[in-house]
DNA sequence: ATTTTTTTATTGAACGTTCAATCAATAAAA
DNA sequence: TTTTATTGATTGAACGTTCAATAAAAAAAT
């Protein structure tokens, strides 16, 4: 089996089979042979690769934090319409695209969140990426409202889409992206209607 | 030290106790040894007293959920005004009580929540908690609006809920729930306003 | 009031299990 | 033949649980 050119491969199985492992049984027992059995090599090859379990947590941690910025990105460059209220609608299309919100990925992010109040590590993960999703909507909302309004618009609003997908994470069906997407647009046009902005017509789904 | 009728004593010292442990190295750090230092006992009494570290962890969930039960009903109860806007309000108030949403209560209330995508019996203690609050401010908004609008509202507010909480949890600077009121009464005040309903005068701090 | 007995609460060392990490051995490709 | 990738048995540490021993309080007896 041994093949030249094998490491971004296996770094890319592991990562995989590590959201797998925490999708069926949770952190706190996802174990390294569980994941090497998911990604049908042996434990050994972990250390190997990532230097140990934690390398290998925190690249996984990592993909999904580079993932989400990627589906926010893409949408907001596929724009043609340059208004706040289009780019906040596109950052909150890529929050619920997240690569696939249900399935491993979903449970995975919870995961990490929760094991990042204390693991340096991910907190400072967890941290840039919460500062950027909150500075780009304050960035917006302040082009159609003062300063402190604006701040509010956008606590609450990366509260409604946490809230969101926190609970569609927690129930046993999984998120309903629809109506999760449905009720963040709903309150984003309730935040611009309340400053007396011209609020685009309704939303039809994608 | 062997007094008679220690039982209720030491089980609450040792549930205190594990929050605390939770707070201080989070749920995948926190042993039965490093609990029972905190009450000052010995690490053999977790399981005289819980029949092992699970039922520990069992019994220190159900508190935080029944006092966050509490908090809720205190405020409920103590209402002149019967409108539901003010059982609503009531409800936001209750939930940002949560006897101290800052400190080891908070902490441990997330850890639980993500622990218990995989474990049946906390799942069920936090399914039960949860359609009780769905279902109380569902029947509120149903008084006032049809019967859909009234299953989003309910949506929206929750996920606003636990999104303040959770992000309140995850900062290091821990939950201002000053601003987190504020945000979700606000949310509340427009929720209602769309649908034409007299919003009561502005809320000032309690 | 003192001593003895019984009951209750608590300890902590020992045990068995589980897990992450290591590294010498191996096997395929270059 | 050399290089690269991978294995898997082994090691040592950490953990939860158990249980015989202990010690204090309460009850009973003197």
């Amino acid at each position: 089996m041994p093949k030249v050119g094998m490491e971004p491969i296996r770094r890319q199985q592991l990562i995989t089979a590590t959201m797998a492992a925490i999708d069926e049984v949770g952190l706190a027992e996802t174990t390294v042979m569980r994941i090497a059995r998911h990604a049908g090599v042996s434990a050994g090859i972990i250390s190997h690769y990532f230097g140990g379990k934690d390398g290998l947590l925190e690249a996984t941690m990592r993909q999904i934090l580079t993932d989400l910025t990627g589906a926010v990105a893409v949408r907001r460059h596929a724009l043609e319409d340059g208004s706040p209220h289009a780019h906040i609608g596109a950052i909150i299309e890529g929050n619920f695209d997240r690569t696939q919100v249900t399935g491993p990925a979903a449970k995975t992010w919870l995961a990490f969140w929760a094991s990042s109040m204390h693991k340096p590590m991910l907190q400072r993960l967890q941290n840039v990426n919460d500062r950027r999703l909150y500075s780009n909507l304050c960035h917006q909302f302040r082009r159609v409202m003062p300063r402190a309004e604006a701040r509010n618009a956008a606590r609450g609003l990366a509260a409604m889409i946490d809230g969101l997908w926190l609970r569609g994470a927690l129930t046993p069906e999984g998120l309903d992206a629809d109506e999760a997407r449905l009720l963040a647009h709903t309150y984003l046009d309730q935040l611009f209607a309340h400053y007396g902005c011209t609020t685009p017509a309704s939303h039809t789904n994608s």
